[in-house]
RNA sequence: GGGAGCAUAGCUCAGUUGGUUUAGAGCAUCUGCCUUACAAGCAGAGGGUCCGCGGUUCGAGCCCGUGUGCUCCCA
């Protein structure tokens, strides 16, 4: 069959992937084998594939792959979570689509629909997780709402609730005036905002309401439409500039209510006027700054964001137009002083990007502080290892001083909470009516009344902290064969921006309901940048269609695009053109295959490899490539996946392609000898394999090339590794080296590419040169090389290490820029050479340094002495 | 305001308990080649005050202090 001019991965990608789910290769079962188990970080059931997801992907494929290879029997679980508040959008914006008003809908209609959109746009990024080439086993793809972990999570809040580690309670949330829901602190994302600081001036009174003279006193505040739940004005009570105001009143602007003047030293004299406007329900500090002062607490805001009766003003206003309209009406009645542009820190809900609204409000809340104290404990001691470990500090703070965790959320679509109330407000907790009833009869007594469940749902996160055990079932049905085989798992990958939503909290529940760490390893990922370092985002549109380049270059090149600039643990700068070192890459490879096939019916002589005169090519390859797996097997156990990538490339372009093919590659239309077929089909089919985990489509269809094949390469067995012999590889680096200078001394004497030379060579070691003469005559286009004694005339000198080459051609030669280059290598020898009898001049550092690195020192000095020798006798010839 | 991290070639990054030469790679750049696998390629080359300053040491890109700049987290 004709191999087309390129690599064409559209078909292949898919031709490859589906053929790996015939065959059942990605599914697993508990068997003999050491388990590899790894789940999913349950993308967004609303989400689609972005530059996060693959590079959280890939990695994840290439750890489950090359376990795969490596003889274990790994198991990757698919699956989303359910997303409360995005899911909850996207079910509202279908209804709209329909004229269906949420608000006209019971709760059970509503569920019914958002089911309804669930199962019909739902999970589209586990389809796309395929194009990207997951190895996952689609047999065990999870939901957060599946009926038993669904039951699991209601359980578990039971249970907590038992052990008094889940209670309700009033106090300041996030609020979503947007969805209408509180939000846990992780779910606030925090950004510099360019905003207003409006200086106000309110009026100082007595305690019988009388102004104190003209005097006033100006607040600084950002949230002038809020002064109307003010209940105190807070001045540091060093201030000596509010001294005398101490104990006296303020009316409130506009409203004429009257507040005290309060001292306490939270305030910041240097902020603002250095008086602080206090509004307990509607700031955090404040409300804890009320609570010292016994102040009254005035809600001005409905849970919409508009202004309630409270505010007695500007009442159902949206508090961003209230903000605009009191503005006008305080500087027009006199009120506004001055207005200052300010920067500062505003909280955005991570869901619906509106400005979140700290707020009082009754919640469930997790008790975290106990709780968490063994899965602290297991990071800091290593019992789950953080990669890169800078992570752990970062992990420590938190957990030192973690707060209360609020679960509940004012949303239809997620776990109901099982709390049940009767109309006086009195609940209990369980599972359902009946059991609910039994319990209040015996808790508060009386007969035949009626409970309602709490309408709110919980978070998230307090379903996808069970992910590890409960794909399992670990929990709903505990101790079976699933749980017990692939439980703990092996390796988390994820990004380090849900360290708290979820990793803390998952070893938290590991511990807490498996009695053991949910998983042994995390790898954190970096960040995806764009090239000029901005984080990729919706807003910015900076985030390249993945789908689209995979359409164009194949997964293979963006899998490659993505992981060769991935240093674990740092954020990465993604540019486009690793997608085409990554396309060019197939192409190489792709052209080695071709070339190697012409090579296929031109096979002579014996397939036994040790007669062939290609044997040095093949001994060398043979043991380069021992030495890159022993490399790679090592980065691995590191988790340096960039750097194994990186390595494995070099391997197959430089050694491989550029040098081996070159090496045993026969004379145009020459036969070659079977048995260096043979060798190079079996080092390619390697390479592959090698390489197989991080592209896999490329080397499938490349090893299914080769040659006939009863097995596919995804489930072929590596090899142990063999450890390389030094001496060849050695001598196959001087190979090398010569070469190189060869070439070079040509290119710089303008000897043409197809113009022939004769070459001599000068060496005590003729011995070392008689294996590689063939290579080395091939590779510098040398028509004879002899071994001589002595400086050749009329020819260019190469210096190399303690040998000298003469090359000689019918060309005239100017020798100036040769001289030059002998008289600057020779410079930075003596250099060397003096920098190095400093060294061991130097009476303590020879008493101090340890003998090897004395003898190093020695060696290297010898070393160069012999080159400049060898340089000074170069320059002699030139003249 | 509190804490953490980073700073090495034009760009993105390696550099493992301080000594493998006067620091490496990929990309980009420059030079020469349309050499029958590959011009999306081949063969070469150039490019660095390892952020500044001070210290420890026989010896510092690496350890300590300090300054500057950037990033992130928390309040």
């Amino acid at each position: 069959m004709e191999l087309s001019k390129n690599f064409e991965p559209a078909s292949v990608d898919n031709k490859w992937y589906q053929h790996c789910l015939d065959k059942g290769y990605f599914n697993s079962t508990p068997d003999e084998r050491e388990p590899y188990t790894v789940v999913i970080p349950p993308p967004n059931v609303t989400g689609v594939l972005h530059m996060g997801h693959c590079l959280n992907n890939t990695i994840q494929d290439i750890l489950v792959r090359r376990a795969r290879m490596l003889g274990k029997n790994a198991c990757w679980v698919p699956g989303t979570d359910h997303a409360s508040i995005a899911t909850e959008a996207k079910v509202v914006g279908m209804l709209r689509e329909r004229g269906i008003a949420k608000s006209s809908l019971s709760r059970d209609e509503f569920l019914q629909y958002a089911w309804e959109w669930k199962e019909k746009y739902g999970g589209i990024i586990l389809q796309q997780l395929k194009k990207l080439g997951c190895s996952l086993d689609w047999s065990r793809t999870s939901f957060t709402m599946d009926d038993d972990y669904y039951k699991s999570v209601i359980s578990v809040f039971i249970d907590l609730h038992q052990k008094g580690l889940i209670y309700r309670g009033k106090r300041m949330i996030n609020w979503d005036t947007k969805a209408k829901t509180a939000l846990s602190d992780e779910e606030v994302i925090r950004r510099e905002t360019s905003q207003k600081l409006y200086h106000l001036r309110y009026t100082v009174v007595d305690a019988n309401n009388n102004p104190v003279g003209n005097e006033a006193i100006t607040i600084a505040t950002v949230r002038p439409e809020t002064i109307m739940g003010d209940t105190a004005i807070c001045v540091h009570p060093n201030d000596e500039r509010y001294k005398q105001l101490h104990g006296k009143f303020a009316l409130v602007p506009l409203i004429n209510r009257r507040i005290p003047i309060i001292a306490d030293d939270y305030v910041t004299m240097e902020f603002g006027t250095g008086a602080l406007k206090v509004t307990p329900a509607h700031d955090m500090n404040d409300n804890q700054l009320g609570q010292k002062h016994g102040l009254e607490v005035i809600d001005i805001l409905n849970d919409d964001g508009t202004l309630s009766e409270a505010a007695q003003i500007l009442i159902g206003e949206d508090r961003f137009e209230a903000r605009k309209k009191i503005v006008t009406e305080l500087e027009a009645k006199g009120y506004l002083v001055k207005t200052e542009d300010y920067t500062s820190e505003v909280g955005y809900s991570e869901r619906t990007d509106t400005v979140v609204e700290p707020r009082l409000s009754m919640q469930w809340w997790v008790s975290m502080k106990k709780i968490s104290e063994p899965a602290l404990k297991a990071v800091m001691d290593d019992e789950i290892k953080f990669h890169p470990a800078k992570f752990k500090n970062l992990y420590r703070h938190w957990m030192e001083n973690v707060k209360d965790w609020c679960i509940s959320r004012q949303l239809w679509w997620g776990h109901r909470i099982p709390a049940w109330y009767d109309g006086e407000g009195r609940f209990v907790v369980a599972a359902n009516e009946a059991e609910a009833l039994d319990k209040f009869y015996e808790q508060y007594g009386g007969n035949n009344i009626q409970l309602k469940q709490d309408e709110d749902c919980l978070d998230t996160w307090f379903s996808s902290w069970l992910w590890p055990f409960e794909v399992f079932k670990g929990y709903s049905n505990p101790g079976n064969a699933d749980i017990r085989y692939y439980y703990p798992t092996n390796t988390l990958v994820t990004a380090p921006e849900i360290i708290f939503f979820w990793v803390a909290r998952m070893i938290i529940a590991g511990y807490e309901y498996m009695d053991k760490k949910p998983f042994s390893d995390v790898y954190f990922t970096g960040i995806v940048r764009d090239k000029i370092g901005r984080k990729m985002s919706k807003q910015l549109g900076n985030s390249p269609d993945l789908l689209e380049m995979i359409d164009k270059d194949g997964a293979d090149a963006v899998r490659f695009g993505i992981m060769i600039s991935s240093p674990a643990g740092n954020d990465l700068m993604w540019d486009q053109a690793g997608n085409e070192q990554g396309r060019n890459f197939n192409n190489k490879m792709w052209n080695a295959l071709k070339l190697v096939k012409m090579w296929e019916q031109r096979q002579q002589g014996s397939a036994d490899e040790q007669e062939t005169k290609n044997n040095f090519a093949i001994t060398w390859f043979a043991n380069r490539l021992n030495e890159v797996k022993a490399e790679v097997d090592e980065l691995m156990k590191q988790f340096r996946l960039s750097e194994a990538l990186k390595v494995i490339y070099s391997l197959i372009w430089d050694d491989f392609c550029s040098w081996y093919l070159e090496w045993v590659k026969p004379g145009f239309e020459q036969p070659i000898e079977a048995a260096v077929y043979k060798k190079t089909i079996g080092f390619f089919g390697e390479l592959m394999q090698l390489l197989h985990p991080f592209m896999p489509f490329v080397t499938e269809e490349i090893y299914q090339q080769l040659q006939p094949r009863t097995t596919d390469l995804c489930i072929t067995q590596l090899t142990a590794t063999v450890q390389p012999d030094k001496d060849i590889l050695t001598q196959g680096d001087l190979l090398k080296k010569v070469i190189s200078s060869l070439r070079d001394a040509r290119n710089k004497n303008q000897v043409k590419p197809k113009e022939t030379i004769k070459l001599a060579i000068e060496t005590d070691a003729p011995g070392t040169y008689k294996p590689i003469m063939d290579i080395l005559g091939k590779q510098v286009n040398a028509e004879a090389i002899s071994f001589t004694g002595s400086a050749q005339a009329n020819s260019i000198v190469v210096a190399i290490e303690k040998e000298k080459f003469y090359i000689t051609t019918d060309k005239v030669l100017d020798s100036s820029a040769l001289k030059n280059d002998l008289l600057k290598d020779l410079e930075y020898q003596k250099n060397f050479l003096a920098s190095v009898e400093k060294k061991l001049g130097n009476e303590k550092f020879v008493q101090n340094a340890k003998p090897e690195v004395i003898a190093l020192e020695r060696k290297k000095k010898a070393d160069a002495e012999a080159r400049i020798r060898t340089i000074e006798e170069s320059l002699s010839t030139i003249s």
